[in-house]
DNA sequence: ACAGCGAAGTCATACGTATGACTGACGCCA
DNA sequence: TGGCGTCAGTCATACGTATGACTTCGCTGT
């Protein structure tokens, strides 16, 4: 013994217990076992290293304490956070619900979770923009699932504000073969089957209403109505390009009626766009599909609700998203997955008909 | 020298290169300085503790590198992931879409991240459930902000499977002062006048169509209405009890209009279920409003594209998101935030009038 | 009687960061 | 000349977990 006492002990004054959460540590203490073994016991690989009598305890101790692992930790130490960001323009359009839906879904099936962000480009042109493009930035990520953008900008935006350059990356309705694995809906064969459906009626004078957004999923219904007329004498397109809004698409519509020799056919891009059409043609005393014909493209909820209900393209939101999940969680496996399509459904309603004999 | 050579260097073995990801340390190397300095230099906390020039010598290594500080460390080093769950009863519900939003941005200007779950109990209803309740368990958190759930059910859940019994917790539309914090929109006021518009337009018969689903919002609902009609002699309701969609919806007004002195007033819980209404209306020839008038809530985007366009009340959806966010954020804070309620609007348009002469 | 083996655990360490405590060098003033 | 303050950094450690290497002990077979 010094003469003089030793000095004031500083793991008293780190005793005192503030209101922590109750570590491994704390278990273990309380079932007289060490901390691996609790870990042990945790992770379920203890048959043929921990007695069941061990086990038991060590579940009790926990129980007890309510305790919960600390996911940071465990993150650091294995490396993994099983957590992916997906990123689509704006989940206030029900589709991209359905999307997000599917995808959480398909990550919840292999032990994942499931980070959602707006797409920046969207987000800017939508409302103020965000202080940083990805506030999500600091949440550790495993892999990105991103959808409706182009791929450079994407890629771009990872690089300068995002969590990293290169995670494991899965684009949705993109271009196929630019680079990331894809997953799309086939909107080629579902415009495909719509412009021959309206071809057989009869028409042709149309009128297209496209919006201001140049991705990749728009450019191809365009190109694959384009493909459809090929070929076809005696049709004429006129198209008006439009915000995504019921209002600007209403605008648009009328721009496209007030020709001399005006559409017998109002082809919209998005269901969305087809409701300002509606509003339109209602608004010049025109009817549906007497007068002239209508259609939408996706098949949200309002395609059935507005009158008469709407003739669209059925696109798989939800398995758009599972199987997008699906490939990345592969991706992140190590196997590459291939470029997938899934096939879109003509649904024919009520808002298409023969155009009118004096058309 | 020791005569011996040394035993072959471990560190040699380790010195292969994985492709693994630049740390704090590789950027210390490169620059020529240590970890720490790095460490103060990204967190801006140099000035008086690293001279410029070797600040600029850090960030050119950095650059070089692509070094992006690894989030799960951060996280266990700092005691907090910044990062919000939200937990919202279905995404493809345009509704909880913009909540989102509200919430994503509160979020993002205080540097926080938003997960997102749909509520178990939701989710079990409309599809299969999943595999574990909160597949968000694994994530990291720091509170949760949850949506139309009764207190109990949620906290049980928490306790149980989720990430931790007694994360900060903000309730978004539930019943104040029954436990945590709430942020509501005040649908007793907006359901208080719209009900006072259809009294005061002669309605005395009315036909609710009400949701199946046992939450605060729309026991607030009924009540509210209920509290309009006290006092007010001769008036009449019948009440049918509706699934969440427009076809069951639908289903449920034909009930209603079956009776003897079917009511002359709809007045459904949300837009959806008005939607449904207007379907059983239509199917039957009368006309919104001259035969009946039909009333929504919510201001969800069909209420304008539905012919007529729907009187229902506005409810702040983004706002909700954003205040509640803001609430929580206050809550980690330390300030606790009190019970706040949100005004709605009553926004009348054409699917109300007077009832007809004869009704 | 003792080598050898399996069962039941424990030990030590690494993951990558942030930060309080410490150090060395220099300048300045008394 | 010596003491002190400031500047520019470094050192060491802790966060909580998972896991490969190691230890201890009781048996069993020969």
């Amino acid at each position: 013994m010094p003469p003089t006492g030793p000095p004031a002990d500083p793991a008293a004054a780190k005793h005192e217990r503030t209101a922590t959460r109750p570590t491994s540590k704390d278990v273990a203490k309380l079932a007289g076992v060490s901390q691996s073994t609790v870990s042990l016991v945790h992770a379920g690989k203890w048959p043929g290293r921990v007695s069941e009598r061990t086990v038991r305890a060590v579940n009790e101790a926990s129980a007890a304490l309510g305790y919960r692992p600390n996911q940071a930790a465990r993150h650091l130490r294995l490396g993994t956070t099983r957590t992916v960001l997906l990123v689509v323009p704006a989940l206030t359009n029900p589709f991209f619900g359905a999307v997000h839906t599917g995808a959480s879904e398909a990550a919840a099936l292999r032990d994942f979770a499931v980070v959602v962000f707006p797409s920046p480009v969207e987000a800017g042109t939508e409302r103020a923009p965000f202080a940083s493009p990805f506030a999500a930035a600091h949440t550790a990520l495993d892999a990105v699932l991103a959808s409706s953008m182009a791929y450079e900008s994407l890629a771009e935006l990872l690089a300068t504000t995002g969590p990293d350059p290169d995670l494991p990356l899965v684009m949705l309705d993109s271009e196929p073969g630019a680079g990331p694995p894809t997953v799309n809906a086939d909107v080629a064969a579902g415009m495909h089957d719509l412009t021959t459906h309206l071809l057989g009626l009869g028409h042709r004078r149309f009128g297209r209403l496209v919006p201001d957004i140049d991705t990749w999923t728009f450019t191809a219904r365009e190109n694959a109505y384009r493909a459809a007329l090929h070929g076809m004498p005696g049709t004429r397109t006129t198209t008006a390009r439009t915000a995504f809004t019921v209002h600007d698409a209403a605008r648009a519509a009328h721009a496209l009626l007030d020709a001399a020799h005006p559409p017998t056919a109002l082809v919209c891009d998005d269901d969305v766009l087809a409701a300002g059409a509606y509003k339109a043609v209602r608004a010049r005393g025109l009817r549906i599909p007497e007068d002239i014909s209508v259609t939408g493209f996706d098949d949200l909820l309002i395609a059935t609700v507005i009158e008469p209900e709407l003739t669209t393209v059925r696109l798989p939101a939800h398995r758009l998203g599972a199987a997008g999940m699906s490939a990345l969680l592969d991706l992140l496996d190590g196997r590459r997955p291939q470029d997938t399509s899934l096939p879109g459904e003509l649904v024919i309603r009520r808002s298409t008909a023969p155009p009118p004999p004096t058309g």
